[in-house]
RNA sequence: GGCGCGUUCGUCUAGUGGCUUAGGACGCUGCCCUCUCAAGGCAGAGACCACGGGUUCGAAUCCCGUACGCGCUACCA
């Protein structure tokens, strides 16, 4: 069992999306997997009909995979346990369930929802410690079930729970665990629509599909108990139980919706690397016992074991995600980057960059530039931007000349006497022949000296004139940058553009 | 209400009985570097280890209780 390779599933309900708590369980899932050379498969848990979007399945596996979380079995690429969509797997719940009932093991139940609702009032009035079914149908005779039966009458499967009997199993993270049978339900294994329930559906699969580890969220140890019964009452082994602790809101509720992003494609959206997602993910539960925080998923692959799993919720903190992003991204060649950059020129939009704030960035859009250009750029930002959308927003005139000048900047460094230093300098400038850094920095040197002022006299205004904000990489790297025949440019709309 | 699980700096966490005056990271503050902003370096604030009892020569670490939080309690997953 040990030397065995593990097969892992990763088992989401298709609601729309992939849930960023999700993708925590897929990775440890994933993880697990490849640390063990084992199999990673996808299945989805699609039994609730009610709950049916069209695409999400689609979705789902966008998401999946735009992770890098390949799997080995999975819906759309089949394998030998297939299929991998519950739905499609209807007749094999129905023969299993049948041997369950022919050993007494579940039953048929004819209640109706309305007994039901009024079984639960009723205990609920008499304060009941736990609403439970009652097994009314339980003391059916073999005619009365027949007579049903034949007579199209709408009925469930239920699970034959023991009374009075302890339900123990142990938890890869959370140990030894015991339940009283008294407080587990006789849960439905088949609804009347011929579907089976998930408790059903993922003991018969995980079964079938040799599923050695189920590492899963932990809002399910709760009913861990009746998967166990049915893998005992099957005569089936148990897989190996995981339990991760959850995703929560900062406020410690459970990861929602309400207050803030939860599915993965909102932070790819937002422009979040895939890599510092999965590295964030991947440390939000479990850490390697070191100090280590950066990683790149081959990493996270050697090093993962589920022993070194957290019990507890942990807080999804955008900040470090942030910084995990900054330094991803940082630790990218400027060639990387550069098909990056040119895709998010091209998608710019007015959400993305709030161009209303930088009118500028308006005329980028369609705009080409060359590729030698645009490597200069990410190796001048590179360690001042933490998202590849940064390097438009945050150094917009590298893009397109500044249209308004920065009010602070102007106030504490634009001075009645500013003008004709800049156009001494001007003409320092345009003299220069091919200018590089060293050329500019002796011609502002020789400026300043010539009219007997400090450099800063001239660089703060100078750096203004030309990027319109008081920000940004070295003053002369982005004179290099833009060039002598911008830079001049620059300076004479400035000349004219600020008035103090 | 019942059952289950959890509880170390604001947040993620290290810690598996003495190495701990509880370590690291994010964030925050200050200093250095410097034409600005970053990055980087250094320093600092920040946790009576939820609380109360035990066990032990010794407990964040083991046991019990309490509180609080969370999950489950469906013909949802």
């Amino acid at each position: 069992m040990i030397s065995e390779k593990p097969r892992v599933r990763f088992a989401p309900s298709p609601t729309g999306y992939l849930h960023v708590g999700g993708l925590r369980t897929a990775l440890y899932n994933y993880l697990f997997a490849k640390n063990r050379d084992g199999k990673f498969i996808l299945r989805i848990e699609d039994t609730d009909r009610n709950r049916f979007v069209e695409g999400a399945v689609e979705n789902l596996i966008a998401s999946l995979k735009w992770c890098g979380l390949e799997y080995d079995e999975g819906p759309d690429i089949g394998g030998t346990y297939g299929p991998y969509m519950q739905s499609q797997r209807l007749e094999i719940y129905k023969e299993h369930v049948k041997e369950l009932i022919a050993e007494g093991k579940a039953y048929y139940c004819f209640c109706t929802p309305e007994r039901l609702d009024e079984l639960r009032k009723e205990q609920q009035a008499k304060k009941l410690p736990q609403a439970k079914y009652d097994k009314h149908c339980l003391r059916l005779s073999k005619a009365e079930i027949e007579e049903n039966l034949n007579g199209g009458v709408d009925y469930v499967v239920r699970l034959n729970v023991e009374p009075d009997k302890k339900i123990v199993f142990d938890d890869v993270v959370r140990g030894h665990i015991e339940f009283e049978s008294n407080n587990v339900d006789d849960q439905v294994l088949i609804k009347s629509d011929g579907y089976p329930t998930y408790h059903l559906a993922n003991v018969v699969d995980d079964h079938l599909m040799k599923i050695t580890h189920v590492i899963r969220g932990e809002e399910w140890l709760s009913s861990t108990p009746k998967h166990v019964l049915l893998y005992d009452f099957f005569g089936w082994e148990r897989p190996v139980f995981a339990h991760l602790p959850l995703l929560l809101n900062p406020d410690r509720s459970k990861l929602s919706k309400r207050q803030g992003d939860v599915a993965v494609e909102d932070y790819r959206a937002k422009g979040f690397l895939k890599e510092a997602l999965i590295n964030f993910v991947a440390l939000l539960g479990w850490n390697a016992g070191d100090d280590k925080e950066f990683y790149y998923i081959d990493e996270l692959i050697e090093k993962f074991s589920l022993d070194r799993v957290n019990k507890s919720g942990a807080v999804f903190d955008l900040e470090k995600l942030n910084w995990l992003n900054a330094e991803h991204l940082r630790k990218k060649t400027d060639e990387e980057i550069l098909p990056m950059l040119k895709k998010e020129i091209h998608n710019i939009t007015e959400e993305s960059t709030d161009i209303n704030q930088q009118p500028e960035l308006q005329l980028i859009k369609n705009r080409n530039f060359d590729d030698e250009y645009l490597l200069k750029i990410i190796s001048a930002m590179k360690e001042r931007v933490s998202f590849v959308r940064e390097y438009l927003t945050k150094s917009p005139y590298f893009f397109a000349a500044p249209e308004k000048y920065e009010e602070a900047a102007v106030l504490k460094n634009w001075k009645p006497e500013t003008p004709p230093v800049l156009q001494k300098l001007r003409d320092e400038f345009s003299a220069l022949q091919n200018p590089g850094k060293e050329e500019y920095e002796n011609a502002l040197a020789k400026t300043a000296e010539g009219l007997n002022i400090g450099k800063g006299k001239i660089i703060h205004p100078l750096r203004l004139s030309v990027s319109g904000i008081s920000t940004g990489p070295g003053l002369y790297d982005i004179l290099v940058i833009l060039g002598k025949d911008e830079v001049i440019k620059r300076i004479n709309t400035a000349l004219e553009k600020i008035k103090v």
